[in-house]
Parts: C-alpha cells; structure tokens; sequence
DNA sequence: TTTTAACCTGACCAAACGGTCAAGATAAAT
DNA sequence: ATTTATCTTGACCGTTTGGTCAGGTTAAAA
C-alpha cells in the first residue's frame, strides 16, 4: 500500500536533477520544511498551539515524528515560524491600503484584499484567531508595534477623509474592527457558512458575490 | 492563608440555612456545579476543547480534580452541557429578531443584542468561535437543524423586505454573516481590540460608541 | 442514635504528550 | 574509494493527560 518513501523519493529526485553542486540535498530540506509547516499550519489552524500535537502535525505532512523535531527543535519554534508567515501574508494585503486613491477605491481594495486573503489562506486565518482567542501570547508584541502603528496610520488617513467631508463622521476604528471581522468571517467561520449553504463550499461565484455585497454595504454604510 | 474550604462553606450554609429537608445538600450540588460550569467554560473559551485540561478547570473552579468528574463524567460531557448553555443564551438574542416591527428598529435590536450578549459573555462567543474553527464537531447537528431553520426563517423576512422595497438588493445570508462576525468579533477578538484600545479593555462608552457605529453602517449600508 | 445516601479527595493508572538519541542511510566533498 | 556532513527514524524517556477508585466526611432520613 505505502511504498518506500525515502527510496521512491530519492529515485525521482536523481533522476530529474543529477546531482548538481549540493542542490539535491537543499531541495530534499526544502521540501520537508514546506511539507511539515503546511501540515502544521493546518493543525494549529484546527486545534491551537496547546491542542495541537506533533505526533498528528508528523502523520498529516507524512514523515515520522523525530523528523519533525530534526527540522524545528520544538513545537514552539514551528508554532512562531508559522505565525511569521501569517503575519507576513497580512502585511501584503494591509499594503494595498495606502493612501494614494479615492477613499471608495482604497477600501474597497482593501476589503478586497482581505476577502480574498481569507479564501486563499484559511488556515492562516484561523491560526491567527486561535492566537487572539487565547490572549494573543505569542504575538502581543508584533501586534502593539507592526500592526498597531500600521492601523492607527489608517486611521489618520480615515479621519483626513471624514475632516474632508469624503466621507460620514464614522469612528474608524469601528470602521477598522468590522473589516477585520467581516473578511475573516468567511475563513474562520467557514464550516459554519458550509453548513448554512446546504453542506457545500462557496462556488466561486458565491464567493465573488459575498465579496461585492460586503464591499457595497461597507461603503455605502460610511457614506461612499 | 487558604481556609479549609469544606468547613468554612458548611457552617456558613448551615448557618443561614438551617437543614430544610435536604436542601443543604442541593444547594452544595448547585453550587459546585456552577462553579465548575463556570471555570470549565473559561477554560474551554481559552484553549478549546482539545488543549483544554480537567486540571486546568478544577484548579480555575477551585476544587480538586476527582470532584469535577464526580459532577460530570467526562471532559466531552461537561464541554457539551456548557456548548447548550451558549446556545441557549444565543437563542435569547435570536429571539429579538421577530418580524413585528419596522426592519430598521428589528436590525438595530438583533444587532444591539449580539453586541451586549458578546460583552456579557465573552466566553461563549470565544467557546463558539473554537468549536466551529474546528470544524463544528459537536454541534454540526445543532447547526443544521435550529440554526439553519431559523436564519432561513430570517432571511425569507430580509427577502420580503426587500420585495417591499424597504431596503436595498442586499443577499440576505451576506448581511447576517456580516453581522454575525461583527457583533462576535468584539467578544472573539477582544485581546486584539484592548491591545489597540493601548491596552485597556473598551470602557462602557467606548463600547455603546462601538455598538451605534455598527447599527450604523449596518443599516446605511443595506439602505435602511 | 443509628443508618443511609450523597459528597469529597489523595493516590493511582494506562495512554498520550513533547522531546531525545543512537544507529543507520544517503549524498556531497576529498 | 574514502571521508564527511546531512538526512532519517524506531525506540525510548520523563511528564502530563483524562479518568478511576477506595476510603473518608458530612448531612439527611429512620
């Protein structure tokens, strides 16, 4: 049933690439390190730092135990690798926030952004909600400094537009909060929206209307 | 500096209550057993079902560990008792959300009580947030049937609204999502807001301020 | 007062936990 | 061909886990 992994694997690997400078043993790291943190992202996402354990993270990336601990020293070291990335996947949509367009244009790019972010990474943004549900432990700091600053930036920019009449005199941190909740809504609640759509995933379809109808009511609820 | 719990209570019960056919006994039982429901429901809120343990409750209940089971059997058994509990409460607000009125005043008040029910209970809604990140395992059922029915039920109502021309084109299901995520995210993610609040959890104001700019967009947006 | 039923809990257990390690396998460098 | 460095993993270890239980205490009933 479970062929040979370590054989089969090597196999292939000689024969696409013939041993060039050290490259075999690099692409065999690299594989492994993907292979385990896209498993243990999923698991963190479902159970959390304390519920998840390494033994269920080895068997969904399909290597033994030890190897896991070969790559990352420790459950916590694997657990922060995987919320750098998150965060670093963050950062890229809260960049398409910038303050060089008409406010309807910036958040609807943004809320955009964010939509799709949530469909394209779940598991990132159940991890996350995971970290803040427990009191956001291992990121307190990153989110007092990056995100902190970067979110009271906006909301400068915010009030320039309500001071400019742009639009309603709305407090944007409440503006802010119901963007976060409403784009990880569709990640974090997911099982609960499948359920809700009769046991089946959003389509595509439904997805890009679910996008437009958030961006819409947002807008027109603070005035653009 | 810890008094002898068994005592203390005892004379204090029999004190006030002077042994009226049994119900020195029961109110022991109703105690314990709150207090454990209590800790339990924190405790799973923090570190979900999995990563929550039987020690870490007994300790936040302040009983030893054996007693929680002698009240309830299981670790699944007190985590599905407390899982009813939320839902009850979550009905209680449902039950705003009639079809009496003006859709204006019933979206305010459905969305005005999911606020307060998120302040009141914050760990509910943090129970629930783990459980259906997890993929809704113990409550798929509930959700299904009682859930489903009635936002169905509620989205037939949005529907006719809409039919009236009451408000605007808005999917229904888009709405009460958005407003599910809102609404949960200041109990969910309230670590994250106290963080950008520079640390200090939302004050009444700041709460009822956060609360109107909800109902605000909210029904600006859908054009009411 | 005696009996009975409920409550209480320290001590214990098998299983699961995060993590270690020695010994072997493989591939790069010499 | 040999050495060296990296990768691999079954077996193992101390701790924590959910759950049990015998023996005790307390309060209600007889």
């Amino acid at each position: 049933m479970t062929p040979l992994k370590t054989g089969s694997k090597t196999d292939s690997k000689t024969a696409v690439k013939p041993a060039q400078n050290g490259a075999h043993k690099a692409a065999i790291r690299q594989e492994n390190e993907e292979q385990i943190l896209a498993a243990a992202e999923k698991v963190f996402a479902d159970y959390g730092f304390k519920g998840a354990t390494t033994a269920l993270i080895a068997e969904v990336a399909n290597v033994p135990k030890a190897n896991v601990h070969y790559y990352f020293s420790t459950k916590e070291a694997l657990y922060r690798r995987i919320m750098e990335d998150v965060c670093d996947h963050w950062l890229e949509a809260a960049m398409t926030f910038d303050n060089s367009a008409d406010p309807a244009i910036i958040l609807r790019g943004y809320i955009e952004a964010k939509m799709d972010l949530s469909r394209a990474r779940p598991y990132g943004s159940r991890l996350w909600a995971h970290e803040i549900i427990r009191g956001a432990k291992f990121s307190s700091d990153y989110i007092s400094t990056t995100v902190k600053n970067w979110l009271d930036s906006r909301v400068v920019v915010i009030r320039g537009w309500i001071a400019e009449g742009k639009m309603d005199h709305i407090e944007p941190y409440s503006l802010m909060y119901m963007i976060f909740a409403t784009t990880q809504h569709y990640a974090d609640f997911g099982a609960q929206i499948e359920i809700f759509n009769n046991d089946q995933p959003l389509s595509e379809t439904q997805f890009a209307e679910a996008k437009e109808n958030v961006v819409r009511i947002i807008l027109k609820g603070v005035g653009l």
